[in-house]
DNA sequence: CAATCAATGGATACCAAGGTCCAGATCATT
DNA sequence: AATGATCTGGACCTTGGTATCCATTGATTG
């Protein structure tokens, strides 16, 4: 459902938001803990930075923190740093779809889309499970998972 | 948000679902109605065919009819005949992740799937918009973020 | 039967997203 | 100042979804 890219930033998110406040973690880390291809972390976490949800440390001791506490990151600013914008606009792809001249879905699919946004806008980093992160075991597409 | 293939087929759906009981369509009618790519729609449809959402007549005369009343045929049904199933699934990829063993996104995205479940479940082909159907007019989506 | 209409399904091109690799730039530590 | 750790950013490859074309098959009409 969700394009993979996003779906690793929300793992990415939610690895850091489980870090001790003002730990960072380094993108090998990040890449073993969450799964992420190891090559890929880059690229991945330089969007999170120009979008100014986490910051990041070069050098020797250096890594990826968040910009802000957990409680003040909403799921949305996540999904808006890549393609959720997608989720907007008509399902017709007509210029002109409102209340008062809807395309056959509008109604439905306005229906949808109010529920996505509200559980995005709705839901904060600080959410996810704090508790003990276990080592991602991967099922089926296991195929060399880490390393 | 949903890939393209998958839209369209809600498109094709819906437009069949306000066509008259037991009228058909060609796919050059489908296509111009739904602005889908003329030579994309045969694809298209097949897979809606074969997952027994449509039936279709060759030859003269022939098209693509509803295989049920639009009362009957539930969205989850259109997903499913193409990639929905990648909702299931822990977002983090692990074998093993259900309540008493989550992954630190499990709490947060199992909200957000039971609602989006709830939706495919519950709403059905018959709740499109029966009327007056325009010529789509395609253009930049326009914004009109909700209502 | 012949002509015609329309779905079928294979082959192929195209393109964006996903993923890899590597040479730099940068910073902390020694 | 030298070293090593670490992010940066561009080039490049691969994959899969999108789109097109066309030869074939099946049904209808006259």
């Amino acid at each position: 459902m969700l394009p993979k890219t996003t779906e690793y930033a929300l793992r990415a998110m939610a690895w850091l938001a489980t870090q001790p406040p003002g730990t960072g973690s380094t993108s090998a880390q990040l890449a073993e803990h969450t799964s992420i291809p190891r090559h890929y972390v880059s690229k991945l976490m330089r969007r999170l930075v120009v979008a100014k949800l986490v910051v990041s440390q070069r050098g020797h001791g250096g890594g990826f923190l968040l910009a802000r506490p957990a409680d003040e990151i909403r799921f949305i600013e996540i999904l808006n740093a890549f393609d959720f914008p997608t989720l907007e606009g008509c399902l017709f792809g007509w210029a002109q779809c409102h209340h008062e001249s809807p395309c056959p879905l509008h109604a439905v699919w306005v229906d949808m889309r109010t529920t996505f946004t509200l559980w995005a806008e709705g839901t904060r980093l600080s959410q996810v499970a704090s508790g003990e992160v276990r080592q991602p075991r991967l099922g089926p597409p296991s195929a060399d998972p880490l390393k």
